[in-house]
DNA sequence: CCAGACGTTGTT
DNA sequence: GTCTGG
DNA sequence: CCAGACGTTGTT
DNA sequence: GTCTGG
């Protein structure tokens, strides 16, 4: 599960930067920066935000692209988009709408932190999670270019890619109906270039699924938050962040 | 064979 | 309790 | 994922 | 486009 983010402009372009000459950045700052709907201190991915990923095309290349992976087969976004917010890391390489992006279309998306819900009697408690040392968390994901039959336009749209997640996650993330903990893929420091390397054969693919593992609670943070959801919903603002106690809940991890 | 789906989710 | 909308 | 609705009717 | 269910 990974359905809540905090990514700032700053976070989201640090990869392009380590290149980039200052045409470059001028143009991406400009124009491709307007193009988004960064910053987003929260937003979930049922609004669909269009954010900045990495793809294996060009891994320096920064590229804008929407929440909600659209098959390039689909007729209409509006029946599968928000079924595609996350992708099982176990099955990218066995279902229809992830298959032909796990092997030809891998992406990288550098966030700051995402939200969790704990379930508290029948309260519902948001917990903020960042790496310990606030360095930009980089998602494992999956992209896809998909055609709008009635407009034409061509859409780049993206998936989130979730492996088992480790006990404080299993902790914070606690929905009664849920079947064993999840979370998002953290590519480490040094192993983000591996998950954009191309895809030759079933080494490659087994080495692909090596990456996919929970990252380590040691090397995270966690607190509670202010509500995301409903009318109480604290909305896209800096607050969204901003530590909220509660009773009988644990407030940092 | 055709029709229809194609997806995700931890017990206060 | 369960479904839909965001 | 969670929050909120869950219903009917000819007019603000 | 491709798989599953009937």
């Amino acid at each position: 599960m990974c359905y809540d983010v905090n990514a700032q402009l700053e976070t989201q372009l640090k990869r392009a930067m380590r290149d980039a000459d200052e045409h470059a950045i001028r143009e991406i700052r400009e124009k491709m920066a307007r193009e988004t709907d960064l910053p987003l201190f929260h937003v979930t991915g049922f609004q669909h935000p269009k954010m900045i990923i990495y793809t294996n095309g060009n891994p320096n290349a920064p590229v804008v692209s929407q929440w909600g992976l659209v098959p390039f087969w689909a007729k209409d976004k509006k029946d599968i988009w928000n079924k595609t917010l996350n992708a099982r890391g176990e099955a990218i390489f066995e279902k229809n709408s992830f298959k032909t992006s796990a092997k030809n279309k891998r992406c990288l998306i550098y966030i700051d932190g995402f939200y969790e819900h704990h379930h508290h009697g029948k309260e519902t408690v948001p917990y903020y999670i960042s790496r310990k040392d606030l360095q930009p968390i980089a998602l494992a994901g999956l992209w896809n270019e998909w055609t709008d039959p009635e407009t034409g336009e061509i859409r780049n749209t993206f998936s989130i890619v979730t492996t088992e997640g480790n006990p404080m996650m299993a902790e914070i993330h606690n929905n009664p109906k849920m079947a064993g903990p999840r979370m998002p893929v953290i590519l480490p420091d040094g192993l983000e270039d591996e998950w954009l390397k191309p895809y030759r054969d079933e080494l490659d693919q087994k080495q692909l699924e090596e990456l996919l593992r929970p990252y380590p609670e040691s090397e995270l943070a966690a607190h509670t938050v202010g509500k995301l959801r409903g009318k109480d919903a604290v909305g896209n603002v800096p607050e969204a962040m901003v530590p909220v106690v509660y009773d009988d809940v644990k407030t940092t991890y």
